[in-house]
DNA sequence: TATTGTTATACTCTATAACTATA
DNA sequence: TATAGTTATAGAGTATAACAATA
């Protein structure tokens, strides 16, 4: 096995650990991270509609529609019909949403900045070098 | 927010977005993630315990229970009763399982692997450096 | 009693296929 | 015809609760 092969495979691993411990953050009844995420991109950008929110998380629109209908469903985010083209929906965030996503992102945070405190400078730094290249690989 | 946090949520979504597309690869009928990662792990020690697996893996025991059990129904792996503690339950690999576990990880890792040669030497090990620091982080 | 593992049930997230409405 | 979005259905992965078997 070459290196960048054993780098992958490193990386693969690393990726997944975390992903799984992320993921197991969520107390009960909460939302679940793929909604929170889209919760948050609201927040970000503004309206977005379906598609422009599907292609950004890399799924299909039918695993949108369902996302946005849990957050729909639970009063954080509304749709709004595009006035210049009604074939389009705009999501947005309400208020309660914007509150809900800003107190579970702090709670969700809190465990690894607290770890990420823990490491000198330097190797902040290299957490932080090591995720802007690995964004430029997922096209991000 | 300070640098922390900052830094907190950044390697959140970097490797939100990569377990994404990691977990996308997966071709039709093939393995999902969580079992190929069973099946790679028990490659790698031999038998190992329900309990084992679980730990190892951040989840309950009902739930490797499932993910075991897609192994074993798909030839996969194999059930042994530990002989000296009837309670427990040892999986191991089958030479089907052992063959199916290296093509696809060589498969799912070709594109991770090809986009890691692209970078310089230096950047390579600065996210081999972030894996190792994250690694500590989750306990691996 | 405690430990090990399983089954039952339910929720999130994902996909494909089939559909409606609008351009 | 093409595009935007939805619904129906199915599978993977996770959890909790309740259970059986063994220590």
């Amino acid at each position: 096995m070459d290196a960048e092969a054993r780098l992958g495979a490193q990386v693969r691993s690393t990726v997944g650990r975390l992903y799984r411990r992320f993921r197991s953050e969520r107390p009960d009844g909460s939302l679940g991270d793929a909604a929170l995420d889209v919760l948050t991109h609201l927040q970000k950008t503004g309206p977005q509609t379906l598609t422009q929110l599907s292609e950004r998380a890399g799924v299909s629109p039918a695993s949108m529609s369902q996302s946005v209908n849990r957050l729909t469903s639970a009063g954080l985010a509304v749709r709004t019909p595009d006035p210049g083209d009604r074939r389009k929906v705009l999501f947005s965030t309400t208020a309660e949403g914007d509150e809900l996503a800003a107190s579970t992102r702090s709670q969700r945070n809190a465990w690894l900045d607290s770890r990420l405190r823990e490491l000198s400078a330097e190797d902040q730094a290299t957490v932080a070098k090591a995720c802007e290249l690995l964004d430029e690989i997922t096209g991000a």
